[in-house]
DNA sequence: TTTTTTTACGAAACCGGTTTCGGCAACAAT
DNA sequence: ATTGTTGCCGAAACCGGTTTCGTAAAAAAA
């Protein structure tokens, strides 16, 4: 027995397709008898509708494109999470796409839902995202698309970000009350809005405190861990080496840590570190590392309903940006003995 | 300037629908001049085919989907990563699902896919679910299932795990190995095929060295973590205090190292633990955990390659479980003075 | 009773591709 | 000259729904 169509319900029931597909919907112009009727069917035969058939028709397909960098992350990974809470609750799908930090794969990506594949579009750019070409060409098709974390500041759209300027700052704050006098800024993608905001937000803090951007006060770290690793060792075997540091990904955790082992620098009495992180187990980190933690889950969340608020009245709304604020959860790496 | 279909570009050229169609799946049919022509005004106009027109007439969506219990948890990420790769290389798109271990969510996802809206299903079923009607239904309807991590036994597909039993029986003897007398197996999902062998090979471990299972050899945990730091703490407590624990899964590091830390028990000198994880941070915990680390990018990325195996050639291929080992890395947690 | 309105449904166009089939040239083989 | 062959392309059916429009019968209004 193959599967069921729309026209082989009709059949059976001895209805016209148009009739059924008018049932299904809950259409006035169908008797409440013949809806049952309809019902009764479709449940003994299990019939689902094919969906690209009625995407086909409908121009709208109930699903919506999650772009991110990577998942192995607990930001995104929790993120993720919220998207898909509210995707589920609207009957949405999600598709999902990493661009492994790669500005040609993200515009590959982005050029394929030209097409009317997706309704809607939730991203966060790669870091090497300068230009928004491809973003643009999706949404005049479209798309509308929303922001979340990594924004892109030049297009007209709802964005859900955290306060990275203040978080920056509360976090180098942070460091220097506890006693830095050299804190180093360990960027990882300087053509992010956020980084550079978070950047930004760590030199007011210096200023504010009298303290001078220096040769080692911002380095430039890579996706990789090993290179990662080479970075921050010859920081910290430098001449002048940072009592501080501020780590605005996790994945520079382990790096971190392992040439702060390598070197015998003890965290926190030599260097300090503070990490934007959502890891639960940094509690048991050694030692504790003191976070700046992001409402992920909310983010997701928030980005998924902006973005369905977009899908369903597609007028034009004004640019607007939403922050979510981040806590400070101070551990013991940034105890002051 | 609306979006321009086949339709438009075909009438542009001054060429029927159905040539244009064929030029672009460089159909033998085709003149070369006639297909250059046809590449050039579907370049300058930035055509990209309907995908949904696309699948409603070939029956295939060039999309799979991906149904697992959760995305925050290094293994299923990482897992995906794999996926991802495979799918990107050939073309697929790529939708998740989270069943967040409810099977009444995981039976809804998967009738929705007796519709044909993907062409295969990768999955990792809940923590809930013993029974698979609605997994055989999805394959009768003929979207293959390939399973990994989380297999379901009664099934006759492909499944890729990794070497729970002997995994179970390292982690055991290494702590027989290590001195503990009272090892307590922290037991999350007992329907799942990978958690009883686990446990079965730490019951064997056990056997083998002359040790019985006792009241506490196996403890039920949940999938909460505050219930769980109470079940930890209770068993932690009690008379017969276990001084070796394996968790077989991540969730259950923080509430594991949280107990120690507020009972006052030194990890490993009173307790010694291993953890399945795959987190890169466990070097840096206080103390390093010892884990059995999971090659989940290659499972996810063996998975898919297989299901796309089957999606390419739909005969029945015999039940096959592929199995790909797991290591255990050695740490502190598991030390002796 | 006649006219209007409402109710309930069917016929058919339509969404945008894919694929089958048929046919016209041009060229080769007989 | 006749009969294949081959190359190249168009016409049209088709995938499975959705939606518009028309209409017969029943109910309500005149």
């Amino acid at each position: 027995m193959s599967k069921p169509t729309i026209r082989s319900i009709a059949k059976d029931l001895g209805l016209s397709i148009g009739t059924v597909s008018k049932a299904l919907k809950d259409n006035h112009e169908i008797s409440e008898e013949t809806k049952l009727r309809v019902l009764a069917m479709v449940k003994e035969q299990n019939y689902v509708p094919n969906p690209y058939a009625s995407s086909l028709r409908r121009q709208k397909s109930k699903t919506i494109a999650v772009v991110l960098p990577e998942v192995t992350d607990s930001f995104f990974s929790l993120a993720i999470n919220g998207i898909e809470s509210i995707a589920r609750e609207r009957g949405y799908h999600v598709l999902i796409y990493l661009t492994h930090e790669n500005f040609e794969r993200e515009a590959g990506i982005l050029q394929q839902f030209t097409s009317g594949r997706v309704d809607g579009i939730l991203m966060s750019v790669s870091s090497e995202t300068s230009q928004s070409n491809h973003i643009t060409e999706a949404i005049n098709e479209g798309s509308p698309v929303v922001f979340f974390d990594r924004i892109c500041e030049n297009i007209n759209t709802c964005s859900i970000i955290t306060n990275d300027f203040e978080c920056g700052y509360m976090a180098t704050k942070h460091l220097i009350e506890k006693g830095c006098k050299r804190i180093s800024y360990l960027n990882i993608a300087p053509k992010l809005l956020i980084c550079r905001n978070r950047m930004d937000g760590f030199k007011q803090a210096l200023e504010e405190s009298g303290m001078k951007i220096q040769e080692n006060s911002v380095i430039s770290c890579s996706h990789d861990s090993i290179q990662n690793e080479a970075i921050i060792k010859e920081l910290l075997r430098s001449k002048k080496r940072p009592d501080g540091l501020i780590a605005p990904v996790e994945k520079l955790i382990p790096p971190i840590y392992k040439v702060c082992e390598t070197l015998k620098l003890t965290i926190p009495n030599q260097v300090k570190v503070v990490c934007f992180t959502n890891l639960e187990s940094v509690e048991f980190l050694n030692p504790s590392l003191t976070t700046i933690t992001q409402p992920a889950f909310e983010i997701g969340r928030t980005a998924a309903i902006n973005l369905f608020r977009k899908i369903e009245k597609n007028r034009e709304e004004p640019k607007e940006i939403i922050v979510i604020p981040s806590v400070l959860v101070e551990r013991n790496s940034t105890k002051n003995k």
